[in-house]
DNA sequence: ATATTTGCAAAGGCTTTGCAACCCC
DNA sequence: GGGGTTGCAAAGCCTTTGCAAATAT
């Protein structure tokens, strides 16, 4: 079968690691929720796993294709990739930090691939930021929110 | 005329703030060269300007679409907007930490400008990375690179 | 048995902040 | 003069690392 899980310990053993109570724990944490903040998931995971093994799962993850980081602005939200629907792609505005989604967009996705598929890269996944301002922020001449 | 310097204070000005010597000094910095870290900056600014106040300059320019922040991989680095060729797009791999620049393409930054106006959104400059496995680090089977 | 993984604790790095002194308009 | 800015020093994150104990194959 093709329970999330089974999947992750696939992908796993494929590479020589194994699928332990910690990496299971992070991973439950991960599942069925939007993306998260490091510390997010610290608090999710509880007392039962080291902040250290968290991160250390993260890199693990991520270089397994199990987990993105998504930049939000200045921070960063991690999240399973392939999981529900994706907002990988969204404006943020530099002044005050409003994050807007974008929807998916066919044109769009169909380019990333040919250009990927360019340089033989092999795609997992990818993210878009247009940075800028927002409706709200193009009308003020005033000063800036404080700094 | 439209020596970078007069376009620095001019956007300074327009928002109520001073072109101070700091901000000319990290201005200066950032001009003719390649992105660079955080790190790079304050020593490239030397002993004259405090660290403080160059997170504080950089901060501040790129709220005001003077300077902007790019992300690789997991790191980011800094530049002037607008400046020289920009590789605002890349192929990032997860495994190996390689950075690949892409070619700039019009089809794509056609298609940004419509969702970016969709939303009436003013854009001041973007970004797009594609994660995944570069040529090299698609080939083993193997474990991959250390932790 | 052997290699991998974890928790703990400490170190490291990067960024932010409070505040008095200083500079610009 | 008065608000905007800066330097300094200290505090606050966030993240990484070394190592012995615990765990997986």
């Amino acid at each position: 079968m093709s329970e999330p899980i089974e999947q992750l310990e696939q992908t796993l053993k494929k590479n020589s690691f194994s699928l332990t109570a910690a990496r299971r724990t992070v991973f439950l944490a991960l599942q069925g929720h939007e993306p998260q903040s490091m510390h997010d998931l610290v608090v999710r995971c509880g007392n039962g796993v080291d902040r250290a093994s968290i991160y250390r799962t993260i890199a693990l993850f991520e270089r397994l294709g199990i987990v993105q980081r998504l930049q939000m602005g200045w921070k960063y939200k991690l999240e399973l990739t392939g999981s529900f629907v994706h907002h990988h792609h969204h404006l943020s505005c530099v002044n005050c930090g409003k994050i807007i989604a974008l929807p998916e967009d066919d044109v769009l996705e169909a380019r990333l691939h040919t250009l990927a598929a360019a340089k033989r890269f092999q795609p997992q996944d990818h993210q878009l930021e247009i940075r800028g301002l927002c409706v709200d922020c193009q009308l003020g001449t005033s000063r800036l929110a404080s700094l």
